[in-house]
DNA sequence: CTAATATTTATTTTT
DNA sequence: TAAATATTAG
């Protein structure tokens, strides 16, 4: 017993998840109950009792960042850091399979990894080929078809004529066959292409999946619900032979179906893995009551789920009620949360310890403007990702035509990367030559120097990049790539180009690239740089300084805060209308996941507002709340009277904002907060009437289309609105 | 080939 | 509104 100390820090339940160690195993684990602590003790008490060796033990996440912290603890739990061990995210663990076995599906083991980038313009190049008229199909269009049926693990040759997609009706099938063929002539695959070329591998070559499943005795598996088809295809036959397969999951927190995720593959676990045992995690211990109890009601609307109950796991669980906040317009919202923000603070609470956890990422902005006028400290989560920035990718174009000069995608990234005079026309002669000749294109473009055939500048300034080229070659096996890079970079004329941009992302760009020669220097190779940097795209957020957290509550999964601001909780918002419309009930399910999660994030408040007028675009739309809001227990509750609940705003007050078609809304809002103070809502004694003429602050006059309690459609000038009718005053 | 101008379109994005 | 993309004029 005191040779595993960790077992006595466990509840039953989690011990029980850590120490039945044989035969399949689900562990549904809600909201903040301990799940990392479970999986990285059950790692370390396979190790530890003996039942296998560091390399036999596959342990598989979704992100880098939790590989990184699995690997940190369970080292921390032997004492020692551990070698060889297979744990990493489903597409590091593949690659490293596909490196193995590559020519087994028709690739060479030094082939490249594509960005979305590279994969658009290969597809555009398939697309023309094949005479389809892009305006009509969007190339981003099939980019997703392929990538739905590569998550659903379906090869070109897998897909029935029936099964074929919408797009360019019936050819999406014989593009997906040609963009993969393409592929494995260039020797590289696509992010999808990772699952499936090793699900392929393991079902065609049996002795390759003999071998993994006698290496791999165990398999641990982070987040289940967010698994697609081809993660599950490669984890089902993997655990196959020998059933020690343990899955650790939350069907409510899955929040990511859109990108293929099938919440199935957990609702059917026990199906797959007869005998499976399932251990529920219920005790919370990182909310109050309140907290717990709005979210478990909450979420208890929703259908099939496999059903857990969050229960308070630590003593002190009392707390204070969950707020509702009923706001006049995003910018009071936006007010209110930056004003308690300040006030916390005052308190002596951190900024680190709160979080706005919005919808959609262009909501952060509202809130990031009353953040700079408080002085509060934040920071924005998400946006564009280091590695996806253009600077970024240039470089690493240049990077990658260094080290491989085959890499057409690279070449023509950055052949004219500052403008060097080679544009299509040029580059129309060297793919012909390239196709005649069966060349790369650097190489052909090299052949076609002594030629007629390239006009204008294109001559020298392709001379002269060769020239370069070559010389940067010679320089990598004298001076090392750091120093190379940076020369290359230099010498290219590339960071001259950022030099010289007069705009003011200029400096911005160049900082990132000073950023990518030191993150290069942290490597051996240039190689093993790049395989890095392909299957690293997350952003690390520095996270310095004490500061406010801005993100979407999709970026929130797995994060936890002492204070957690719910703004936007208007229907159409949250739950998304886009959402809801191409999903339907399954979408609201999702969405109200997505609240779940979101709420869970708290330790021990949590603020929800919404706001009967949003400004979308150019103009003011008006919201009715959120289905959710309803939802939510009322004694867990405190709902914080709000402007619009008093009836409409006051009489006195100056039209703030006029109405649209009158020379558009005006800024310039003159009302102070808190000036309309209310208290409940006074029931309506004379319901308006559909036909009924109105009158809205900020639409003008308008028609009443239809009624439903204290919901209105009203038809104005500027179309249909729905809205609440206290923000409505006859005509 | 490049720069200026018009048009379009706005969720979520672990790798 | 504002950013990204497409078109067109130089």
């Amino acid at each position: 017993m005191d040779a595993y100390p960790y077992l006595a820090r466990l509840n039953p339940e989690q011990r029980e998840a850590v120490e039945t160690l044989e035969g399949p195993l689900l562990v549904l684990a809600g909201a903040g109950t301990g799940k990392t602590r479970v999986l990285t003790a059950r790692f370390a008490h396979i190790l530890l009792t003996g039942r296998a060796a560091p390399g036999e033990v596959l342990a598989v996440t979704f992100t880098n960042k939790a590989a990184r912290e699995m690997r940190e603890r369970v080292a921390a739990m032997i004492g020692r850091p551990v070698e060889g061990l297979w744990l990493g995210t489903f597409h590091a663990l593949c690659v490293r399979l596909l490196r193995r076995h590559a020519e087994r599906v028709g690739l060479r083991s030094s082939f490249t990894i594509l960005d979305t980038d590279d994969q658009l313009r290969l597809l555009k190049q398939v697309m023309e080929a094949a005479g389809i008229d892009q305006k009509r199909w969007p190339p981003q269009g099939l980019m997703a078809v392929i990538q739905r049926w590569k998550d659903r693990g379906l090869t070109p040759e897998g897909i029935t004529p029936a099964e074929d997609s919408d797009f360019a009706p019936g050819r999406a099938r014989s593009l997906y066959a040609d963009y993969q063929a393409r592929l494995l002539s260039l020797n590289a695959c696509d992010f999808g292409d990772l699952l499936l070329h090793t699900v392929t591998l393991l079902q065609r070559q049996p002795e390759v999946l003999a071998e993994c499943q006698r290496r791999f005795r165990y398999l641990l598996v982070d987040e289940y619900q967010d698994t697609n088809t081809v993660q599950y295809l490669w984890l089902r036959l993997l655990a196959q032979a020998h059933r020690n397969i343990c899955c650790v999951g939350d069907d409510d927190q899955s929040i990511y179906s859109w990108r293929g995720a099938e919440v199935e593959n957990i609702l059917r676990f026990e199906r797959d893995f007869p005998g499976a045992r399932i251990v529920r995690l219920e005790r919370n211990y990182r909310s109050t009551r309140p907290i717990l109890a709005a979210a478990s009601a909450l979420i208890a609307q929703n259908e099939g789920r496999l059903g857990k109950t969050l229960r308070p796991g630590r003593d002190d669980a009392e707390g204070d009620k969950i707020e509702v906040h009923a706001l006049w317009d995003s910018e009071e919202e936006a007010r209110m949360v930056a004003g308690r923000i300040e006030a916390l603070r005052r308190e002596g609470h951190a900024a680190g310890e709160i979080a706005v956890l919005v919808r959609t990422g262009a909501q952060t902005r509202a809130f990031e403007e009353r953040l700079i006028l408080l002085g509060i400290p934040y920071r924005v989560v998400g946006g564009p990702r280091f590695y996806e920035r253009a600077e970024i990718r240039d470089a690493l174009a240049y990077m990658r035509l260094l080290a491989s000069p085959a890499d057409d995608l690279a070449f023509e990234r950055i052949v004219n990367t500052p403008r060097r005079g080679v544009g299509d026309g040029a580059l129309r002669a060297i793919t012909s030559h390239a196709r005649a000749e069966k060349l790369p294109l650097s190489l052909a473009a090299e052949a076609l120097l002594g030629t007629d055939l390239l006009k204008g500048r294109a001559r020298p300034a392709l001379a002269e990049f060769f020239r370069d080229l070559s010389r940067w070659r010679a320089m990598l096996d004298r001076e090392g790539h750091v120093a190379t890079v940076a020369a290359m970079l230099d010498e290219s004329g590339y960071t001259e180009m950022w030099r010289k941009d007069p705009s003011p992302e200029a400096p911005g760009r160049l900082d990132n690239l000073r950023e990518l020669l030191r993150a290069i220097a942290d490597f051996e190779t240039l190689e093993g740089f790049l395989e890095h940097v392909a299957l690293v795209t997350e952003n690390d957020e520095a996270s310095d300084g004490d500061r406010v957290t801005l993100m979407t509550l999709h970026a929130a999964k797995g994060l936890e805060f002492d204070t957690v601001f719910l703004p936007g909780w208007e229907e159409g918002l949250f739950p998304n209308q886009r959402a809801l419309d191409d999903g339907g009930q399954k979408a609201l399910e999702e969405e109200r996941r997505l609240a779940y999660v979101g709420l869970t994030r708290a330790r021990r408040r949590a603020i929800i507002s919404w706001a009967a007028n949003r400004r979308l675009y150019a103009n003011w739309q008006a919201a009715i709340p959120s289905r959710f809001l309803a939802e939510l227990p009322e004694a867990e509750v405190e709902r914080v009277a709000a402007p619009g609940l008093a009836g409409r705003p006051p009489q006195d007050a100056p039209s703030v904002f006029p109405a649209i078609g009158f020379g558009g809304a005006r800024r310039g809002r003159v009302i102070e907060a808190g000036a309309w103070e209310v208290a409940e809502r006074p029931a309506r004694p004379d319901p308006f009437a559909v036909g009924e003429r109105v009158f809205h602050q900020k639409f003008g006059y308008g028609t009443v289309r239809s009624v439903e309690d204290d919901k209105l459609e009203v038809e104005f000038a500027t179309g249909l609105k729905r809205l609440l009718d206290r923000f409505v005053e006859r005509a």
